[in-house]
DNA sequence: ATAAAACCTCTAGTTACTAGAGGTTCAACT
DNA sequence: AGTTGAACCTCTAGTAACTAGAGGTTTTAT
């Protein structure tokens, strides 16, 4: 089975070294074997595992709910309802905040746009900025 | 003029306590007057900009950004076309966001679809976040 | 006069990393 | 076998924007 040093699996995860080291801190990541030096040498499953880390990551997800997430892994039992309703509410949230920005972007524009064209010197940002 | 104790201050603004004090130590905030026994006395000029900072963030800026708003406030010059390059770029951001959110949430929605019935038994969310 | 609410300062905790110091090990080449 | 340079090690501290708590003082209302 294939063996990955830090680096290496920095490099096929696209995530930095120290930020590895950071999920084995925190317990998201199980500690590697170590050479004789005392570096750390990866197998498949913790490239799996970090896989997985990153994907929810650039899902959204938070490390507790990713965490919660992997511990379903685990246990059989309750498990895909519990996911599903982790995914679910994480969904909620995504769509909410969608809302607010695009209730932000509607207010920005407007803010800009009384001066948007290069000629006008009387830029109204901070007045706008100043109505409630 | 109207004169306001710290607790009066964070009622008018929705903002709490340690948040107004926390925005006078890192200088966003100039310091109030103080009572004979130390406490906080702010005035009407504490309050608008308060209220200012406070509708900011509320629309995402940064209080670096914040604090460069300002700055610009004060300087007549070259205030008018600084500020809207600030907001200006600050939309952007928000719109890239918005995007991006909304590629997350049709992923999210396939993920957790594959099950949202509650007869399933099968739910595939975990599987689904394996997968790149 | 007294009691409760509000205030004070200071320290430390939160999230998810990132950066740097100072030192060691590995891999490749000669 | 020796040497060099990249990659590795641990540890501490810093980031943003607050929030919480300890332990003590002042204000306000009755």
């Amino acid at each position: 089975m294939a063996v990955y040093s830090i680096g290496q699996l920095a490099k096929l995860t696209n995530c930095k070294v120290p930020t590895i080291r950071y999920y084995e801190q925190i317990g998201l990541l199980s500690q590697p074997a170590r050479t004789l030096g005392n570096q750390r040498r990866y197998n498949g499953e913790h490239l799996s595992r970090l896989q997985f880390i990153r994907h929810s990551r650039a899902l959204g997800f938070n490390l507790e709910e990713i965490s919660q997430l992997i511990h379903l892994q685990g246990c059989t039992k309750h498990s895909p309802h519990d996911a599903h309703a982790i995914a679910t509410s994480h969904l909620l949230d995504i769509q909410k905040k969608i809302r607010q920005l695009q209730a932000l972007e509607r207010e920005l524009a407007q803010v800009t746009n009384c001066c948007n064209k290069n000629t006008s010197y009387q830029c109204k940002v901070l007045e706008a900025l100043n109505d409630f």
